[in-house]
DNA sequence: CGATATTAGTTGAAAATGTAACTATCAAGC
DNA sequence: GCTTGATAGTTACATTTTCAACTAATATCG
């Protein structure tokens, strides 16, 4: 049982995390002035066309005032719509505008590359080990 | 180029530790009071042994306020200890009291088992081939 | 129909983080 | 010794996040 430091699988995780994160965090920190929050809701948003805050919430794990912040600030910012329902009008249908479409294409296209850089320096037997180790871990929940 | 939203990297590898994380964080903060900065600085001390806050700073590549305010927090709890040089009095060596020792040898151990289980779910090779993936990214700093 | 419970989303206050400016100490060059 | 520049660490302030309480709309059950 002993504890090795450097290799505490949530420790190692969340460094490789922030390492990867940052240089891309800039890109659309400086070029864009969003939050990761919003750039996960705006990739959202690109992706799937057409979502509500809640669905954004489950998909992204967000908690929904999160969400809700940074909603306002990307429709503050015109990249998104906000429709409410009519038959339900406690929702509302989220989607990019024409800007904010304009904004996720370039962004998802630096994103790309980034990411391809990134796995560049694993074989392609590390990468479908790594993304599938990922992948698992990414839903567990809870333990004992 | 085509952009795969599950898959993109930097969002996985936050999810993965944000969910590998989460159950571990509540033992330390519900039983101790502590944040994850704290811990952090925690557990280099523990093992460690002794370590000025800019070791920490380097090692565990955190911003040095953070670690400033986790050990002001830390001595606080009357978990750690700090003494000045007297050689050069900028630095401070900071080392865990006894009862610091105490909560880092429960804390140790349980992230020990921690790790095991998570790390159980995957084969030997895969784990091999996972943790090296994890540390070469934690490494990069930059690219392009 | 009316009371109660849920669900979607927002808001306000407190806690935590990031950034930059700060103090204090030491080092180097002259 | 004195100026200039670095380094260790702290503090102040602005931004972000978290938590709990809130509004508003719908669903459920008598």
């Amino acid at each position: 049982m002993n504890f090795n430091i450097e290799d505490f699988l949530p420790y190692l995780l969340n460094r490789a995390a922030e390492s990867s994160s940052a240089s891309f965090q800039k890109i659309y920190k400086t070029k864009y002035g969003m939050l990761r929050t919003e750039w996960r809701v705006l990739f959202h948003l690109g992706y799937y066309n057409e979502m509500t805050a809640s669905m954004i919430c489950q998909m992204a794990d967000l908690h929904k005032t999160k969400v809700s912040r940074a909603v306002t600030a990307l429709e503050e910012k015109r990249y998104i719509h906000r429709l409410w329902h009519d038959d339900d009008r406690r929702f509302a249908s989220l989607s990019l505008s024409a800007q904010g479409r304009v904004v996720y294409d370039d962004l998802s296209a630096m994103a790309a590359q980034f990411h391809n850089d990134l796995m560049g320096d694993f074989t392609k037997e590390e990468q479908v080990i790594f993304m599938d180790c990922l992948r698992r871990l990414r839903g567990k929940k809870t333990l004992s």
